[in-house]
DNA sequence: GTCTATACTCGGATAGAC
DNA sequence: GTCTATCCGAGTATAGAC
């Protein structure tokens, strides 16, 4: 067995540091002194500190997307319309492993988040929205996007809620059983997709 | 017609700087020289660059606040559920006036965000909840709980949505028709309400 | 009570030697 | 591919003028 390379040095130290203590609370200098390297070497490796949080992101985003899309490929042709929620929400929801890396990435830097979204998710998107429109004819494009965007919403905003949630519902470990999540997250988007899709012919009329 | 104080001067050319050039790329000393004033009025007046973007942006969402609960009280009691939706998300959605500032808010400090929304917006959060409980028997304290923070997410996402609703829908001006936007809020929202609440009984069952 | 000049420190980035 | 040394921008703190 090798040691790990100064690059996945950098990559280790870096997940384990962003996520403990926050995006901007770490810095370049604490990340390379855990990781037993020289600070320049982020730079020669990563270019920059945010190339650098995308790369231990992108690290833990790939295999969750490629399981959305083998998930929605197994599914039947005329599968119920939770059925696709089920693949859209379920591989994301248990990212929830690395729900503190996800979290920070959320609060602190949104617009990595959103730069990840764009590169990682979006092409798959395309996939999904042709499930849903399937079962949910006569919705236009423009409106099939406002939707497939409250979807998008109500998943990214679920994964930064713990501490929102305990609030909200008193629940004290409110991500602890990921399944309950998933079925709260289908149902609801299920009841917003189809009294949508009712509201709109009623709306363009 | 008195001159603006510093204080007013150093608020009014943050929230232009902010909302043009975003958060982390305004730095203090740029909003000082717009405003014409020296560097350590802001620390005098705000104290720290994080306390003077809250300043900055409590500023619009109180008057807005302040709305949603006005308009909350004028409901008649017996106000169907999509009504108390409308209350919960219109004056948001018009909050759109500020929507450069709001988006580069959300996408680039959503801690900050979130402290607003602790503070200003969470208070009445709980007169909200209770009109909706009113109108969806039989949830307990947790579920409800889940679903305001499905409601939460629909509206914040919506606010800094603009590209990639664009992206998504192909409408160039995803924002510019705010009624139909609430419209589309209202529904779904609805929607998920009602068909969260009927899972539930199943799913507790 | 308001504002200014100035200095301090931290952190990210880079150049160039090895 | 890695390290040393250095630079510069930015937020913050303080002392003192008015």
């Amino acid at each position: 067995m090798n040691d790990p390379s100064t690059k996945d040095r950098i990559l280790d130290a870096a997940e384990l540091l962003l996520a403990e203590q926050g995006l901007n609370a770490t810095s370049l200098r604490d990340i390379t002194s855990a990781a037993g390297v020289n600070l320049a070497a982020v730079n020669y490796h990563f270019r920059t500190k945010d190339e650098l949080i995308l790369a231990v992101f992108i690290r833990r985003v790939e295999p969750m997307n490629q399981l959305r899309l083998t998930l929605l490929d197994a599914l039947a042709p005329d599968a119920p319309l939770e059925d696709v929620l089920g693949c859209f929400f379920r591989p994301v929801v248990h990212m929830a492993k690395h729900k503190a890396l996800v979290a920070r990435m959320y609060v602190e830097r949104r617009d990595l988040f959103q730069q990840i979204f764009e590169t990682h998710l979006r092409p798959n998107a395309q996939r999904f929205a042709q499930a849903f429109s399937q079962r949910l004819p006569g919705l236009c494009r423009v409106e099939l996007g406002w939707r497939l965007h409250f979807l998008v919403g109500l998943m990214i905003h679920t994964l930064a809620a713990e501490p929102v949630l305990r609030a909200l519902s008193g629940d004290p470990e409110p991500l602890k059983d990921l399944d309950a999540v998933v079925a709260r997250l289908v149902a609801f988007g299920a009841g917003g997709l189809r009294a949508g899709a009712a509201m709109v012919e009623d709306f363009h009329a």
